[in-house]
RNA sequence: GCGCCCGUAGCUCAGUUGGAUAGAGCGUGCGGCUACGAACCGCAAGGUCGGAGGUUCGAAUCCUUCCGGGCGCGCCA
């Protein structure tokens, strides 16, 4: 409906132009200066257009005089009852009654296919998000990034794009290295409760869970522990953890540390996985960092930041010359004694992602990484790739509550609130429509103790209630054995309520709420829409009966429900929310 | 100290890319179930959009500055 709006202005002002009846103004001012909005306040019409007020300046005429001969050169048509002038020059359209309602029957034939749009054309993204170190399970601040990232990619896909989402698993570095020597330590205490736990190391109790597992597997094999283990070391908790990993490694020998290891990793990356799916999160891709080392395209990638002349030696280390392309330092890629840094593979890895053919890359990030951005879009544009490919989205951070007191969320700890206990307390619905309700860039508070005890007044069993509403509605029609949508086409026309033409003129705004929420990458925008569509069911369903309405109306408000129904079952999904028939 | 993000009703948050009288939910007060599900509906109170300047027909939105909060600034990941 908006659309149509647009072009009839559009085709206005090229035809005024063509005539050269608007000075000053060429045919490529129009697409940029035309906005068309849904009009606030009902007394305004139905939508409005600022057009004239953008443009009266350049024009050098009177805005309200300007709207006066774009409003004469629009062509008449059907859909629009009046056009008219308000305040300081807003043309203003009021939509014929005949024209809204025959949306309705659109929707029930678009069926699950309404609101999508070919906005994208098919533009082919690769989203990446989550991410996070396979060294615990997932916290409540990772969910945040889980549930914006997959209705990310869902809200993509309904706006045209095609849509890959990929999850980058760091399963190789230091911190798995600490990883596996916590799981090793938490293995000899099954045997030996004298042996001590490492300082900075991961405290969690999943980490016992994996030394069980690690036991099964290779029994009593890597209980080679000496009693000097821990001796002489560093005061610096950080430096003492890294001389353990060392020792770690000489006692047990390269090939039983990489089991031990992979032990670690293996059962963490399952555990992610595992509850990412539950939560709705599913991945086209899981990319190992590991491979970028095994494979040579690190190697690779570094050999064309050097070619590229973006690479230099300083103190036997190699640097990327990041000032070039804005970032405040450089940046080393290969440490002075031969070891790569992050830095290297997570370069190496956008190097790749530009290379598959995908037209746009975007990654979402943690709050905490934003230092990194401008590092990363730096190497990519000296690999060779156009900058504006490539979008980093931060996520900001849970901040974390029981009741007053903030919760930190330490994974080495094993100090934090986990996605699945969460997702165990409230459900999977509930914590996805919390996530969604928030736009990504605003800081979050996260009152656990509130988001237990208002899981019942979570806006998603408003809008839930609302579709199980509808459905009793059909179940009673049909108990009642009253003639059913099946029976006979409705007659919209006889929709007079106020509250019907309201909650059609709701539905109407789902397709541009998608496009709007798939440009600006805000899914949260759906979220807000669904409780509006919701809002707007209820109070009609409250205000006006159905089935003790006379047959030919309660056809049409059947029709109707039937309408709202399909709606909030497309909105849902783009969610990954369900849409129960009974609550 | 430097950089990024945020500041809107008592609380939690929206605000259609600069538009008309700033909106929801929760909470508070009042009212509403005898063909449909009260997990609901209706009405009301509640605001210096952190403060101060600026840009223009027009600012919660853009710019400057200050205040307050979050996060980052390693040859860590």
């Amino acid at each position: 409906m908006k659309q149509r709006i647009e072009s009839l202005i559009s085709s206005a002002l090229h035809s005024l132009v063509e005539q050269d009846a608007i000075p000053n103004i060429s045919a490529e001012d129009i697409g940029a200066s035309l906005h068309v909005e849904r009009a606030r306040d009902a007394a305004h019409g139905d939508f409005a257009s600022n057009v004239a007020l953008v443009l009266a300046k350049r024009a050098k005429s009177k805005p309200r005089d300007l709207a006066e001969t774009i409003i004469a050169a629009i062509a008449k048509t059907d859909d629009v009852e009046e056009i008219s002038i308000a305040g300081p020059g807003f043309i203003n359209f009021r939509i014929t009654r005949l024209s809204w309602l025959s949306l309705i029957e659109q929707i029930r034939s678009d069926a699950e296919v309404y609101g999508m749009s070919k906005m994208g054309s098919g533009q082919k993204v690769l989203l990446e998000f989550v991410s996070a170190n396979p060294t615990g399970p997932l916290h409540v601040g990772h969910g945040r990034g889980a549930a914006y990232g997959d209705a990310l990619a869902r809200v993509l896909r309904a706006g045209g794009y095609q849509v890959d989402s990929e999850y980058y698993v760091n399963d190789a570095g230091r911190q798995m290295d600490i990883l596996a020597l916590s799981v090793w330590l938490r293995y000899l205490q099954q045997e030996n409760p004298a042996v001590e736990f490492t300082p900075n190391g991961y405290q969690g109790d999943y980490v016992v869970e994996i030394a069980g597992k690690l036991k099964e597997k290779v029994g009593d094999q890597f209980r080679n522990y000496s009693d000097d283990f821990f001796s002489d070391l560093p005061e610096d908790g950080d430096a003492a953890v890294d001389l353990l990993v060392e020792r770690c490694k000489q006692t047990l020998g390269v090939a039983d540390f990489k089991i031990l290891f992979d032990q670690g990793c293996d059962a963490l990356v399952e555990d992610i996985r595992q509850d990412l799916a539950e939560f709705g999160v599913e991945y086209q891709g899981w990319f190992s960092e590991r491979s970028l080392v095994t494979n040579g395209a690190m190697e690779k990638s570094i050999a064309v930041l050097e070619q590229n002349g973006h690479v230099y030696e300083k103190e036997g280390a190699k640097w990327f010359r990041a000032t070039d392309f804005g970032d405040e330092k450089d940046r080393v890629v290969m440490r002075a004694n031969g070891s790569h840094t992050y830095f290297a593979t997570d370069l190496a890895y956008h190097f790749d992602k530009g290379e598959r053919g995908y037209d746009r890359l975007l990654d979402v990030f943690g709050a905490d990484h934003h230092g990194y951005i401008k590092r990363i879009k730096a190497s990519f544009e000296a690999l060779g790739h156009p900058p504006d490919k490539l979008d980093i989205l931060l996520v900001q951070f849970a901040i974390l509550y029981r009741g007053k007191e903030k919760v930190s969320m330490s994974t080495r700890g094993g100090d934090f609130v986990t996605l699945r206990e969460l997702r165990d307390e409230v459900g999977n619905d509930a914590a996805r429509f919390f996530y969604a309700l928030r736009k990504p860039d605003q800081h979050m508070d996260f009152d656990l103790d509130l988001a237990k005890s208002q899981s019942l007044e979570n806006p998603v069993y408003y809008v839930q209630y609302a579709h199980a509403r509808i459905c009793s509605v059909f179940r009673k029609i049909e108990e009642k054995g009253m003639p059913g949508l099946q029976s006979a086409s409705p007659d919209y026309t006889l929709l007079v309520e106020e509250q019907e033409l309201g909650l059609v003129q709701t539905l109407a705004r789902f397709p541009e709420v998608v496009e709007s929420a798939a440009r600006s990458l805000e899914p949260h925008q759906v979220a807000y829409y669904l409780r509006d569509l919701a809002a707007a069911f209820q109070s009609y369903y409250n205000a006006h009966p159905f089935l003790s309405s006379e047959d030919n109306l309660r056809l049409a408000r059947l029709g109707l429900i039937d309408a709202t129904r399909q709606v909030i079952v497309n909105g849902l999904n783009l969610l990954a929310v369900s849409a129960p028939e009974q609550m």
